[in-house]
DNA sequence: CGACCTGTTGATTTAGATCAACTTACGTGG
DNA sequence: CCACGTAAGTTGATCTAAATCAACAGGTCG
């Protein structure tokens, strides 16, 4: 029996924006289902033409595009409380693929239905516009981070955005939170070759700006990673759930 | 005295979804008035409110990021049909600049009503949304291009999408457009230095790919120069029109 | 046990950055 | 009308951050 949304396990965070009780009942009527996967699952292809619309509730993945060259850019992370399928929503194809990189529980929602959220719930659109022009903000930083930094300060904004992330959703225990991902998949999301991605977290270890092992990345002062970072620090504001 | 939408100079090309006439007469009441700017004027600012929205009509521009080491990220270009001001829309605060390249001329929108848009008007409310789910399939697209692409790829891809672009505007003659940006920006929105841009761009006309010059490029073959940028070639939908 | 995956480290190479000149073209002001 | 300053483009020489190549170590799993 799936969650029901009154009782969402991530809507309350502080990271969140606050529903009324009408919009909860709402999405109740809009989530058709719950899905858990495993590590590794697939979760949308490239190209496809998914009739699914998924929110993140636990678990991480990641979203990639792959070149005719072979080569893979990954294009973020995926964390709870992300909204995956925006584009297969409403353009009916998706141009990158997601999938999980540990095991993950997702919201469900039917593509077909997204009109009537449109017509029916003006505030939810609103707050799907939102987060489309937050990625879009994220994506503007990303590309200035791969166009314009060094490695050293690309692999420090990228510890930066995901640890402040990941704070927020309250999984963080004294100052390291987990980060299950694989030294390839930070090295494919800045644009680095994975050996100068290895010398670089060895190099932010030896600065003791940042700590990645064993899937556990401790940050003993964030300020510093950030300023390290050239992370723009004006405020992130609350998001959206869908 | 201001363009009425219904004689729209750019909404009935193939490039735009066309609208019912409803839509073009709510647009008519949305739209506050109409805006020129000279070459070189800024439109929005990073971390500014701007109450203004923006479509571009006429004339060229481009979106860009300032670092704190004082290196600038070209986010992307501004053609006709363009959006501007999104997330100031939605999240009350632009993050990046936008400024005008050539003069320009563009429609004006009142921010204030944009509520009263997706409230009464859900299927231009879905429209914007498929608007800000298009900037971020291209935003991904350019990270993936300045992540894995080595400098020629990097410059064929540009130029094809932005040759592909202003085709579709109608601005092409015999296998040239205007493109009135210096190497400058196209070094800055591909991560690459000024110089290498020009040496690159001396290899693409050796090889008879690309040609840029006096503010003109001219293109013998798209296909050839597409697959020399590793582009992906899937269908680029028609595009709503703001 | 052996195959495979992930991470680590050192040696070598290279694409692209940086540095430095020089050329046009285009104002602007004396 | 010319001198001078500035912006944009071009080209060659040199440097370097990061890529590539190579080898090995520890874990895990069938």
């Amino acid at each position: 029996m799936a969650t029901q949304c009154r009782n969402c396990p991530i809507r309350k965070l502080d990271l969140f924006t606050q529903m009324r009780s009408e919009e909860v009942e709402f999405m109740e009527r809009f989530k058709v289902g719950e899905m858990t996967v495993d590590a590794g699952a697939p979760l949308m292809s490239e190209g496809a033409n998914t009739p699914q619309l998924f929110t993140a509730l636990s678990g991480m993945g990641l979203r990639y595009k792959l070149l005719a060259n072979g080569r893979r850019q990954v294009i973020n992370f995926v964390f709870p409380g992300d909204f995956l399928g925006l584009q297969a929503g409403v353009m009916n194809e998706m141009t990158h693929s997601v999938e999980a990189t540990t095991p993950m529980r997702l919201c469900v929602f039917d593509r077909s239905e997204l009109w009537t959220l449109f017509k029916s719930r003006p505030e939810r659109a609103f707050d799907l516009t939102w987060l489309a022009a937050l990625e879009e903000r994220f994506l503007g930083e990303t590309v200035t981070s791969v166009g314009q930094k060094s490695a050293i300060e690309r692999v420090a904004w990228a510890f930066s955005r995901i640890y402040r992330r990941i704070c927020a959703l309250g999984l963080d225990r004294d100052g390291e939170i987990p980060l299950p991902y694989r030294q390839q998949d930070l090295a494919d999301a800045l644009g680095l070759s994975l050996v100068h991605t290895n010398k670089t977290l060895a190099r932010l270890r030896d600065r003791q700006l940042a700590s990645w092992s064993d899937g556990r990345l401790r940050v003993p002062d964030i300020e510093a990673l950030e300023e390290a970072g050239l992370v723009d620090t004006s405020l992130v504001p609350r998001r959206p759930l869908m």
